[in-house]
RNA sequence: UGGCGUAUCGCCAAGUGGUUAAGGCACAGGACUUUGACUCCUGUAUCGUUGGUUCAAAUCCAACUACGCCAG
């Protein structure tokens, strides 16, 4: 019998290609697109669209049609609400910077859009994105870096359980992206051309901290005084929201020299500004631990670690320590380790783990 | 009030008679980027005001204004 898989589709190239492919491979093929925000906000943000953006759904239903498959819109407003936009919010206003795309893979895409699928009688959920899943030797899965490394979106994936890994297929990451447009345009999808989403899908302009302030309302930090390491005030700053480590631009600090934001300290209301060396670290502690090549660490390891998107990644021994904690220590120090991101943990070319950033240790 | 000093783009700051008034920071726009950032590229002044000297002044002179310092 056909194993049944539902297909997040987005509307853009790559998870209409994802469904092409699946139907191609024999699978029997539903392609879903997930409401996550505000209808009304939808014509503002029309253009860029996002990884879920909703103008999405045209798009989506276009392609579903071209390749006959069935096609059905599902609501998680709700559930994107209560696990991405509010920790989303709360983690800026404690002075950290989130990560919402991992959040909403981890408890939407993997969580509520699986379960739902499952419920359909789904073996599988799939997705466009550029990375594959390996079974270990150890009988685990793990996340496989895609064949092609500038495409590689490993990093927002490093929290998905064993049981989510295992019922889960990434048809994209077997190939480059310009071999998926072309298969988009060989096959005619209406969508080949589509240029490639950006910026957090449910703020529009790229202007986070007003979906921040409507959202916090009365919640919203004061202005504050910018301050260097030795204390000596040396400005105004908006509000902790506007800022995070290792940022320059937007400081209106002109001391003659680039500065940059060093620390964020909520319980001060505090933003601290220091030299560009000032923003090197060696050492960070991460919790909310997700091991994936393993059960769990018992010695410490040494892996490869990522601290942001589209870092290249740096040698580092990564150690258990009290309350789960784990001590990360680079070879080289990394620049603007930020409390909120996620720190991934690679070994080879798979994810051996990952965590949250929750403070940096100064050289 | 008397004396002295300073006054060039948002900030700092070159320039001391002669083509389009350096540069840094900040800022703006763009590129890069399926998070926030970083980075890269591009852009922005007629010189406190008024008058004078000169073929020619930000650059010399005078008055005025503002600020600073010293006197008191």
């Amino acid at each position: 019998m056909r194993k049944k898989v539902v297909v997040g589709m987005s509307g853009g190239v790559d998870s209409s290609v994802a469904a092409y492919l699946l139907k191609e491979q024999g699978y029997d093929v539903i392609g879903v697109t997930m409401q996550i925000w505000q209808e009304e906000e939808q014509g503002e943000i029309e253009e860029n669209g996002g990884c879920c953006g909703l103008s999405a759904v045209d798009d989506a239903r276009r392609v579903a049609g071209e390749l006959g498959i069935p096609y059905y819109v599902l609501n998680f407003k709700k559930e994107f609400r209560n696990y991405v936009i509010n920790p989303f919010v709360e983690s800026y206003l404690h002075g950290r910077t989130p990560n919402p795309c991992i959040l909403c893979n981890r408890h939407v895409k993997w969580e509520a859009l699986l379960k739902r699928s499952i419920e359909l009688g789904a073996d599988y959920i799939a997705t466009g994105h550029y990375a594959r899943i390996i079974k270990l030797e150890n009988g685990r899965f793990a996340i496989r870096s895609s064949v092609t490394t500038k495409k590689d979106q490993t990093y927002a994936l490093y929290n998905l359980t064993q049981y989510q890994l295992s019922h889960t297929l990434m048809p994209v990451g077997d190939y480059e992206k310009e071999k998926i447009r072309e298969i988009a345009q060989n096959c005619g999808l209406p969508v080949a051309e589509k240029p490639d989403s950006q910026d957090i899908c449910f703020v529009p302009d790229n202007d986070y901290a007003s979906v921040i302030e409507k959202e916090a309302k009365d919640k919203i930090p004061e202005h504050g005084n910018f301050v260097t390491a030795s204390g000596e005030i040396v400005g105004r700053h908006r509000g902790i929201i506007h800022y995070t480590v290792g940022q320059r631009r937007g400081l209106n600090l002109a001391m003659g020299h680039p500065v940059f934001v060093t620390e964020i300290r909520p319980e001060k209301n505090e933003v601290v500004i220091g030299e560009a060396q000032d923003v090197f670290t060696n050492t960070l502690i991460c919790d909310d631990l997700n091991f994936m090549a393993v059960e769990d660490i018992a010695q410490p390891v040494e892996v490869m670690a990522k601290i942001r998107y589209s870092h290249a990644g740096e040698a580092c021994v990564i150690e258990k320590i009290q309350n789960g904690q784990v001590k990360c220590h680079f070879k080289k120090p990394v620049r603007a380790v930020t409390p909120g991101q996620a720190v991934v943990f690679y070994q080879n070319d798979y994810v051996f783990g990952g965590g949250t950033i929750t403070r940096q240790i100064k050289v």
